[in-house]
DNA sequence: CACCAGGCAAGTA
DNA sequence: TACTTGCATGGT
């Protein structure tokens, strides 16, 4: 346990409270709105998401079967939307091809074994792949991401170009695996970032970490 | 107007 | 291996 870690979620979790993200949410909604937020702001993917389920496509086999340019179309709104389409589809491959289009039967793989399989998936990464895992399948793994880094450097834990697996283990290796507690931690690191620590850092100062 | 957002893959050297 | 670039919309 390290207690700085310990330290700085009571910190957060004291300023902003529970975040719970994703509340509600299946775990197939949950794995799209993971690909469409790549390096896009949220708000942009909820517009994607309400279009995606207001035609009745957030479902494995409904989104498989669907028009490409019907995706494209709908999607717009998260940006980058022709390659987003691409990857959704990819995965949508991946979730046939291995799990029959089950969500339960990928969610019953070994853990370890799911995120090498998801990397192999083109244009699912490692924090998109965390978060597949931690947010829509409950796996105690931790989401590394650009806020992640960039507060944890600032606060001298990691080196500015650490690598993602670096980041993650030093979560991982010294905190309880607890699906709730990486979930919610991940998701203040975020809020954190978005108010108090952007790459041109308005109000640093006033951080709730206390710099 | 510039900059940023819950990244990733492909190309180059 | 280590950089660079394209991808695109919408908010501040």
């Amino acid at each position: 346990m390290n207690r700085e870690l310990v330290l700085i979620y009571r910190k957060l979790y004291a300023a902003f409270g529970p975040q719970h993200w994703w509340p509600g949410k299946t775990p197939f909604e949950v794995m799209v709105g993971a690909i469409l937020t790549q390096n896009t702001a949220w708000s942009n993917v909820e517009k994607a998401v309400a279009n995606l389920k207001h035609d009745k496509l957030l479902s494995p086999l409904k989104l498989h079967q669907a028009p490409v340019r019907k995706i494209s179309r709908l999607i717009k709104p998260s940006g980058y939307y022709n390659i987003k389409t691409a990857r959704l589809r990819e995965f949508l491959s991946f979730l046939f091809n291995g799990y029959q289009g089950s969500i339960a039967k990928m969610s019953g793989a070994n853990t370890r074994q799911l995120r090498r399989q998801l990397l192999a998936v083109k244009g699912i990464g490692e924090e998109t792949a965390d978060s597949i895992l931690l947010y829509a399948l409950r796996k105690p793994v931790f989401v590394v991401d650009a806020y992640t880094r960039r507060i944890l450097s600032r606060h001298r834990l990691i080196k500015k170009d650490a690598a993602y697996q670096e980041t993650q283990n030093l979560f991982m290796e010294n905190l309880e695996n607890q699906v709730q507690l990486f979930n919610e931690y991940h998701a203040l690191l975020v809020k954190l970032g978005k108010e108090f620590c952007r790459k041109t850092n308005p109000r640093c100062r006033e951080c709730p970490l206390g710099k």
